[in-house]
DNA sequence: TTCGTTGATGGAACCGGTTGCAGAGGACCC
DNA sequence: GGGTCCTCTGCAACCGGTTCCATCAACGAA
């Protein structure tokens, strides 16, 4: 396994000039630096990461903090942002902080470089806090002072609302998300404005998990209001609702619209359903890129992305 | 930001005698020890990562490969994996690679101590190859000479379609997995004997996606066998059968009984279903100790494990 | 011709741990 | 009392890079 020092013996230079040719730091002579990136190539040179972590005193490291797996709303986000990491030649650990948040952060701020934090719930001063050791973005929430990435969902949920009701829809459900999450804050405030400007009536359920059994279990409450529009916090709860409508015999779209996401509804064949489409790769290549950003000191904190988010169908 | 120097300071020892009493080497008087540790912890001493991995030659740092991030399968894999290098004082980085794991392989092989190869899919040679270069153990898929884990599903698959032979299914569907899938494989066979010995009809489906979009899809193909019980290949399949039989009106499971996993059972409360229970957190948790233990040279390569999966309802 | 600059290079310190080796000191045996 | 062994400790080398600083050659200007 070639080292520098091999490399550096093989192009005729010093460790330092190597070291310097191989990271483009432009004060090698054009020709040395060819002849040296040409024999690490030979060589198949590839640096050491604990040698030049300890010597740089950065890890190349990346923790992104979420809350659990199990929420098909967080993976994409994670793909996305590993796959921005690799580019960038930085390591994504994946860190999951059920509950213990805090502790999470205090274990991982000696190792890592910067922290992605996915964290919809939870107090703003305590999410703020942990990330204030390191380099931090928020995803998918805002907080003032704060670099983050969010999908505009309250705008797509508001247009989905103006759209439900300008097609004859007079009673809609919106199904709220888990207690004190940001995102159904805005989403909640959104739909109901738009419910009435549109002049339709709106009932607010929930809060509900984002799981298809909080689906499942809403199904009743839904129903009970007579409406004929159900706009769901999550495509989870989308799910659920379906699933519970099917076996209830309930016709949807025809009696019920529920609105989930393209795939769901493409699948389906539903027709009349409006449907918000996330991209949350994107969510996370963005993240990453404020990130990355920020470390190299392009970026001040405190930037603040929104994402438009797409009403379909 | 406390170092070891620090801390032997404070302790009135080398940095040497510092280093093995943190580390429990043994050679420490156990006085000595304790007055190191007291002094590490007053100080609030996090050991230098890269130093660390620097003089050990061991990054401290495991790959989990997986294929996507967007079935729910593997999900639990990851934080079962996760919560056990936690404790282990390893990190996890999630790798996906989509198509080109070998490409992740490489990239990956001199950056980490070791992989949890998770490949459903794929070529045998292939798979065993790319773990090749370092300790790797594969996650719910056998190959012979690597050490693996795997869920004994087939076994499960079995049991669940003798219950349903039972219980006076005398025409199932078996809604196969995508192809070249290990676990499919097993299943098909399991549930064919399964089938043969109780003198059921057995209609094999598939190959399909593990989507929900391919349970939709292939909902036409199981009503057309006018089976009264299905099995499909994964959850998300069964999901799609359950939501597009819920829109065609058929009664499940009266008419159709879809088996899934508890779960879904319990949120639908359907009756006469049974499941299987894989408990993914287990299967990641199992393959990391494997991993630790091969690493520590207590295992030799080799060893396969089957945790079995219990039929529920 | 000589001096000052500039650009390229090398020497060596340093990052913060781990570990081989040697040595100090005490216990035990002859 | 002297020698041997064992336990515990410290010194210093080492892991493989990065980077500060000094050096040196070449070149233009005085």
């Amino acid at each position: 396994m070639p080292d520098l020092s091999d490399v550096a013996a093989v192009a005729g230079v010093s460790k330092a000039t190597a070291s310097r040719a191989l990271n483009g730091s432009g004060l090698v002579a054009a020709e040395t630096a060819v002849r040296v990136v040409a024999a690490a190539a030979r060589l198949g040179y590839v640096p050491n990461r604990a040698a030049r972590e300890l010597a740089r005193g950065r890890s190349g490291i990346i923790a992104i903090v979420v809350p659990t797996l199990d929420n098909a709303f967080f993976t994409p986000i994670i793909a996305g942002a590993q796959a921005r990491a690799e580019e960038a030649g930085l390591q994504l650990t994946v860190a999951v902080h059920a509950l213990d948040a805090a502790g999470a952060f205090d274990r991982l701020a000696r190792q890592v470089d910067g922290f992605l934090v996915v964290a919809p719930r939870g107090n703003d001063t305590l999410v703020a806090s942990s990330g204030s050791a390191k380099p931090a973005v928020l995803v998918d929430r805002e907080i003032d002072g704060m670099t983050s990435v969010v999908a505009d969902t309250a705008s797509a949920f508001g247009t989905l609302t103006t759209r439900l009701a300008a097609e004859g829809h007079s009673r809609i459900v919106y199904v709220g998300g888990p207690p004190g999450s940001w995102q159904d804050r805005q989403r909640t405030a959104a739909v109901r404005d738009a419910a009435r400007q549109a002049g339709s009536e709106l009932t607010v359920l929930g809060p509900c998990p984002a799981t298809f059994t909080a689906g499942v279990e809403v199904t009743p409450a839904v129903l009970e209001t007579g409406a004929t529009a159900v706009v769901p916090y999550a495509t989870s709860i989308g799910l659920g609702l379906l699933l519970a409508l099917g076996t209830r015999g309930v016709d949807v779209p025809r009696d019920l619209v529920v609105s989930t996401e393209p795939t769901v509804i493409e699948a389906l064949g539903l027709e009349h359903t409006p449907a918000i489409d996330v991209d949350g790769e994107e969510l996370g290549r963005t993240a990453m890129d404020l990130l990355t950003r920020q470390l190299d000191g392009q970026d001040e904190p405190g930037r603040q992305v929104r994402l438009a988010v797409p009403v379909r169908g």
